[in-house]
DNA sequence: TTGAAAGCGTTACCAC
DNA sequence: GTGGTAACGCTTTCAA
């Protein structure tokens, strides 16, 4: 690795001790004001940056946090990033992020590699496999070695660490007895996050408010068929889809049945704005407002890290029921 | 910061020195097997791990390499990302990415922080400010400090790195030339990346393709007025659109105007894969394949980081056509 | 087979 | 106002 001009270079350059440089370089009281001149000139011609690593080896604090994601092709997950660097713009840290692609092994190895001098903190939504297994050592080792944690959307009920939520439970509830405020009368559940803690909140929401419950699984390749073979036989005059391949499915299995929507079957998914928004007919959906949760998410560990308060948080960021024409 | 125990700490818990636990650990063969085992169980038990900053600075080497992406609501660079994580995840590096938000000075920040310690390489698409800038000298310091760049599909054409491009030009060209082989006469073009270089080559391939040329420009928010003031008072029967925003409103407003698609008026138009196939009509699109584009961006940086090959490369891959209802 | 010491690039304490 | 030295945690050369 070359690196770029060192300060005992330009020690030797300028015939300064590197204390001095170093010092000259942060603008200390005690050097002169010529000498920094003469100091600042030098590094900016040999275009000086102080090496990032010795820095934080010396300081102990790297300024930077870590933000572990199971996925970025999912809008939501998209969205809080965005919300996150929104915020720590704003601060004098750095973000590095590390996609886990659902594996409980990559979100090990993120951690750990995070926890071991990389970042200051952690900002985290579960892997699929790790809620499966249901596994946190990995994050007991980063708060054993002082580094706060803060998960967000998916996260482990249990598990000591500040936490940003959606109140997953009511919201599919409320939307499920919405439906049958306008007679709804057999309302089915199609979902491929049946794994997922948020999937598991959400479908028990909608079970807890129909009297007979049909939940759908699958995979966002078998929901298809699984949709249409129920909806081909039996009758469904509405559909909560728990994520955005069900909410995909249903519109379009139920337009290939030629049911008309919403007046025969009434549709509520979840899926990004853009893609409700220029589906047709455009998608009722449940709104998680992604780039909030992300900057509640970054300003609680910003916060944490700053005056490093013990008191563990537990937010959560209300979901919307955005009305479009399938409900 | 608290890391984990220490070389120094094990040395004290087991009598034995430093550079004989160091040893042990990297499994030399200096070292008995019994101290081996006698160390490996305490550092276990400790569960030590190395400091990644330490090695780093003592090494030279990060195996990290850094990624830098304009956006990450672009499905395309989420695909790109994809790919590149889908390599290195085979390789012994790790991935750290910023997200430039189409902004100079975060590139030009995460690009020097990046470059002085904390990677070994850079994997770029160059943000809209910079290509409008034109400002290319961040990357220069980084070749300075002999940290491999490659660039994917925003580049600097005349910038001395590794760069992997898709072929704009012709393949707009050739899907123009199509449109016209199927008796279109007055197509028309719609942009709202007319500041990146992608958008002016595609906008260069319709430019020489017809004989007389419509560029609509806009930005996502102001895009659909001017399409609509357009179509409303010029016949169109065909639509070229050069991204996402610009083909979601090509056909939102084709639909206003009650217009039959393709019969009166056919597009065709960038868009993910998702949201090509979930639109009504289904999108007829050019897709760039941005999973194989991260392959080689990645397979490349890989390459010269182990053998510091000194040739430039610059790769191309195929844009396809993809055929939906829309043309 | 083991250990001491130097060095990676910084910062900070303490002399001068 | 300036400079020497130690230290952050590690690897590696050289001596023992």
């Amino acid at each position: 690795m070359s690196t770029s001009i060192t300060l005992k270079e330009l020690s030797k350059l300028l015939g300064v001790s590197i204390s001095t440089i170093s010092k000259a370089l942060n603008d200390s009281h005690e050097i002169s004001e010529s000498t920094k001149q003469r100091i600042r000139e030098m590094a900016e011609l040999h275009n000086y940056q102080p090496n990032k690593l010795a820095v934080s080896l010396k300081s102990g604090k790297t300024r930077t946090i870590g933000v572990i994601i199971p996925s970025i092709q999912n809008y939501f997950f998209a969205q809080v990033l965005f919300g996150i660097e929104k915020v720590i713009a704003d601060s004098d840290y750095n973000i590095i992020v590390s996609i886990t692609h659902e594996s409980l092994e990559k979100e090990t190895k993120a951690v750990t590699t995070f926890s071991n001098g990389l970042v200051d903190g952690i900002i985290v939504a579960l892997a699929e496999e790790t809620q499966l297994a249901r596994e946190s050592s990995h994050f007991d080792t980063a708060l054993n070695l002082k580094k706060p944690v803060v998960m967000f959307d998916r996260v482990f009920k249990d598990f000591p660490c500040d936490k940003v939520q959606v109140n997953d439970y009511q919201v599919v509830f409320d939307a499920v007895q919405q439906l049958q405020a306008r007679g709804r009368k057999h309302i089915i559940l199609v979902s491929t996050i049946q794994n997922l803690s948020v999937g598991k909140s959400r479908a028990k929401g909608y079970a807890d408010a129909v009297s007979k419950e049909v939940q759908l699984e699958g995979t966002p390749e078998t929901i298809d068929k699984v949709l249409g073979d129920y909806m081909s036989k039996h009758s469904v005059d509405g559909i909560i889809a728990l994520d955005e391949d069900a909410s995909l499915t249903a519109l379009s299995v139920t337009k290939k049945l030629k049911k008309s929507i919403p007046e025969e079957v009434a549709i509520i998914g979840y899926a990004s704005e853009k893609m409700a928004m220029n589906l047709s007919p455009t998608l009722t959906t449940l709104n998680q407002h992604g780039g909030i949760i992300g900057e509640k998410t970054a300003k609680i560990l910003l916060e944490k890290l700053k005056i490093g308060a013990k008191t563990l948080t537990n937010e959560a960021v209300e979901t919307t029921l955005v009305s479009r024409e399938t409900f």
